[in-house]
DNA sequence: CGACGGGACGC
DNA sequence: CGACGGGACGC
């Protein structure tokens, strides 16, 4: 079993697994044992006594292993007599030992839960997923106030502590199950950190043409490059420091698909610190002018990159809003966030009504069809590791690459690094995506797709589940 | 080459 | 009203 040897650091570990009883002063440690070990693994069983008299103060503490343990014995055993002629027990959570508090631990405190959901989750997802652990009093999702977007976070309210210790114990990890912390007045703060919506396939389309736009679409129809009608492979750098061909190929070349890169000269043969650059495909070009245009290279020296024109017929307004469409992909994966998604709808808005999936996702690589995911409490059975180069894909993109082969449970990416990993619930699901995407290219972006290493562990803790 | 997270509710 | 002891030790 567990490691309770060590002294100060059992008590409150886990938290809400001591209790607390008032009781006769005639109750011994032995009474105590006889009537709550039924519950679970009793750890240890402390009765207060006076110092010099030895008598019981009537305070008594017994520790659990588990908090389910602990809350059932409470629920079953307050106001029980625990001997002939002796008052009826009162049995209460335990206050942790540095709370300094004594007040009563009440059930309010005990009852709810926080979880972290899929944002696809409905509330009655919610209940019918925890309702396995006890009669639920009500389930509700936190919501963004003016979208109704889920912020993929939701609170359970059972009826008993007993159901919500059981939750936290037993639900699948990746909910993240935890006590709520009692709703406090003063919380006005409208935080919205959590804008950066893990976007799934499916957003919800009704209410979409009411979505109160305007404002950002403005903002990002003024941004750069964007209402300039020239999109194009080709791209012209433009330095006021001396750079070397060398130095912008090996910069541009970090993009892949780049075909072309000529230092522009004047007629004597002297560098223009101008350098024109073309890349095989649209999604590059955007990606380049984006990351770079601006990018202080070398340090103190701002280069500015933008589309020349590359002589391709751009005159048909087809063409020209599949170049941008295109182009609004490659965006979405430079900015990597909440404007990738908004930035699609803004698009889509004056491009025909429903985006085709294909055109999320440019690659060579002949994907399957979408599959769904598994369901988020599936057990991982297979994680991938992924390097980018140059820089990670959104998650979304991901997503939707990724879960082609079947049973994706979920795509996490380390923050600030150019690797992530991808989760399947089924070894071979993970392994068919090693073999089509590793060393491919998506949306302008390399991946090296191997097997990650096991997470490492702690000592001796419970391996964990992912 | 690269490596392991995140959390809060309109009164 | 009813709140905090005893004992302890590595790969």
């Amino acid at each position: 079993m567990e490691d309770y040897n060590r002294p100060s650091s059992y008590l409150d570990d886990p938290p809400n697994s001591r209790l607390f009883l008032v009781t006769s002063k005639s109750i011994t440690e032995d009474i105590i044992r006889e009537h709550f070990s039924p519950f679970g693994e009793v750890q240890d069983i402390w009765v207060v006594k006076d110092k010099q008299t030895k008598e019981s103060k009537g305070v008594s503490f017994v520790k659990f292993a588990k908090s389910s343990q602990a809350c059932t014995a409470m629920e079953d055993m307050h106001g029980r007599c625990l001997a002939e002629g002796t008052k009826p027990i009162k049995v209460f959570i335990a206050q942790s030992r540095s709370s300094g508090s004594h007040r009563d631990v009440e059930d309010e405190e005990l009852t709810r839960i926080f979880v972290m959901i899929p944002k696809t989750f409905t509330e009655d997802d919610l209940k019918e997923t925890f309702k396995t652990y006890g009669d639920i009093e009500y389930a509700i999702i936190i919501k963004n106030k003016s979208t109704g977007e889920s912020k993929g976070l939701g609170y359970v309210r059972y009826h008993k502590p007993s159901q919500a210790a059981t939750a936290i114990e037993n639900c699948d990890k990746t909910f993240r199950a935890i006590l709520a912390e009692p709703r406090t007045k003063n919380s006005s703060a409208d935080n919205d950190y959590f804008g950066n919506s893990r976007s799934d396939h499916v957003t919800n389309e009704p209410g979409l043409s009411a979505y109160p736009f305007g404002a950002e679409a403005t903002s990002y129809t003024a941004s750069d490059g964007w209402n300039s009608d020239l999109i194009t492979r080709c791209l012209m750098v433009a330095s006021r420091a001396a750079v070397t061909q060398e130095q912008v190929y090996g910069l541009f070349d970090l993009i892949p698909g780049m075909v072309y890169c000529e230092m522009q000269r004047d007629q004597y043969g002297f560098s223009k610190g101008q350098a024109v650059i073309r890349y095989n495909n649209l999604g590059s070009a955007v990606y380049a002018k984006e990351k770079l245009n601006g990018f202080e290279y070398p340090p103190g020296n701002r280069l500015s990159v933008t589309y020349i024109d590359d002589g391709e017929d751009r005159t048909s307004p087809v063409g020209k809003m599949a170049m941008q469409l295109v182009a609004a992909q490659m965006m979405s994966m430079v900015w990597n966030g909440p404007s990738g998604p908004q930035l699609m709808k803004t698009t889509a808005g004056y491009a025909a009504p429903t985006v085709p999936q294909k055109l999320r996702v440019q690659t060579d690589v002949p994907l399957p069809a979408h599959k769904k995911l598994a369901p988020p409490d599936s057990a991982v059975k297979e994680r991938l590791f992924v390097i980018f180069n140059p820089s990670p894909l959104p998650v979304d993109v991901l997503e939707d690459v990724f879960c082609r082969f079947g049973s994706l449970v979920e795509v996490y990416l380390v923050p600030g690094r150019n690797v992530g990993y991808i989760k399947y619930a089924d070894r071979k699901h993970a392994n068919d995506a090693m073999a089509a995407l590793h060393g491919k290219v998506v949306n302008g972006v390399k991946m090296k797709v191997m097997l990650a290493d096991p997470p490492k562990e702690e000592s001796h803790k419970r391996q964990r589940t992912y």
